[in-house]
DNA sequence: AGCTCAATGTGTGGCAGCGCACATAAGGCT
DNA sequence: AGCCTTATGTGCGCTGCCACACATTGAGCT
């Protein structure tokens, strides 16, 4: 794991969720929010797994997805700085069916199950927080579901681009042509063409292992109605948080 | 709306989640639990409308799903007696982005937002029950979004069937195959081919707007594994409910 | 009993995405 | 610089589902 150099306190703002906490709840949990290096490809959970701890995502992006007994998989919904892995932690479940694979390398804050699990019984601020983040995820995994019926490989993958981007601070992302078809559970050929079309039309600029987006407006009038509406959805619900004044 | 003269103390005793609370929580909300009719194709809540109460199905299945710009649409889940519509109540989103549809006729018991909150605010089981609950509809979810992308019609029609067979007191359903074509987000035809294949191997028998499921195993070797996961995991979270002694 | 309309059956052509089998190239490595 | 692994490009044929256009049948109604 590699040497942790940034100031812990500057990448607890850059979770939104952590940034939205008041001063008291955040005081409360910081001491034992960790920092950890999230490389590419880790496995946070797997089915039926026991969870240990919840993650709150900076410049990591975490994606969840279900591994069907064929090897085939498909995302349901991925999770960036807006949000935390770890649901079922306070959701009562403790293990789900999904898997979380890290699929941005970067940086999460990490929390003991227990004291999360404390936090989120007390009923405070966090609490709601947690819950409308949850209904946000439903609403991506609901969409993904419809989007994986009615779209096109070439509109999932503009919708899955910008979702992405949006996690972002840049406009590279880091990922091969590979990945990006076992995210979306199709063809790694099938990407490889909707990509060419995509580069062909100026939108993004690709070369091994590395995404660029140079046109979001021209990804975004290609791809289908999915993104527009998580995006929305996710706005209304956390739009409204309030960031602490000394963050 | 049909008059009601089944005793709704019955009624109480049929959603598994209002039969597993304890009876002092049970006792608070009874006198405000509501008996109502829901017949098919009843829309109980649209994209953006704020609900105003939660329903708690008995004989009635509801289904969610998520309704494109073209028309199409896909179910993300369904609810039957051992759920409740409405999460977005307690999860603080109010609204969600997805319809939720009668798919059979049938009663819930349906509660005032305000006293759902309230009791959900308590922290008592209610709220743990309803969390876990939730959990179960993401389970649904992501399970949904993979399917769609990985299994044929004919293997989601059988999970489908058998999903609703298990929400319903006998073998028959009554809906036709545009309906059920509806719910998967496929055409008409493609429900008739599969459907006849499986009448055809013995396992279902139908006519104009009836199905009846003659051979339950047949449906489960030829559904995915989809609903096998999706039946475990919701067992693993609600199977610990306690029923009251007195329901 | 007959009518009528909704529900179901069937056929044709088309296309998107699949699985497979390679060819090519680009970056990291020594 | 050259090598070698890994990523990307391309070309098959195939299948499942699509859209559309009808034919047929059954259930409920008068």
């Amino acid at each position: 794991m590699a040497k942790i150099h940034i100031p812990q306190q500057q990448h607890s703002s850059q979770n939104h969720l952590l940034a939205a906490l008041p001063t008291e709840e955040y005081e409360r949990l910081a001491a034992n929010l960790e920092l950890v290096a999230m490389p590419l490809g880790e496995m946070i959970y797997e089915p039926g797994m026991q969870l240990q701890y919840a993650y709150f995502p900076t410049s990591s992006i975490v994606s969840l997805h279900y591994v069907m007994e064929s090897g085939s998989s498909a995302e349901s919904s991925g999770v960036g700085n807006e949000g935390m892995v770890g649901i079922s932690l306070f959701m009562g479940g403790d293990t789900t069916s999904s898997s979380a694979v890290v699929q941005t390398a970067g940086y999460a804050l990490r929390l003991e199950r227990r004291l999360l699990k404390q936090e989120f019984d007390r009923g405070g601020l966090l609490q709601g927080l947690l819950l409308r983040y949850t209904q946000a995820l439903m609403t991506q995994m609901s969409q993904t579901a419809a989007c994986n019926r009615h779209h096109s490989v070439e509109q999932q993958l503009c919708r899955w681009l910008l979702l992405t981007l949006d996690r972002m601070p840049s406009n590279d992302l880091i990922i091969t042509q590979e990945l990006v078809a076992g995210m979306l559970g199709v063809r790694r050929e099938g990407i490889t063409e909707a990509a060419g079309r995509l580069q062909r039309a100026g939108f993004i600029n690709y070369r091994r292992g590395h995404i660029s987006v140079l046109d979001r407006h021209g990804l975004e009038s290609t791809a289908c109605e999915c993104y527009a509406v998580v995006k929305k959805e996710m706005h209304r619900l956390l739009s409204d948080v309030q960031y602490r004044q000394s963050a």
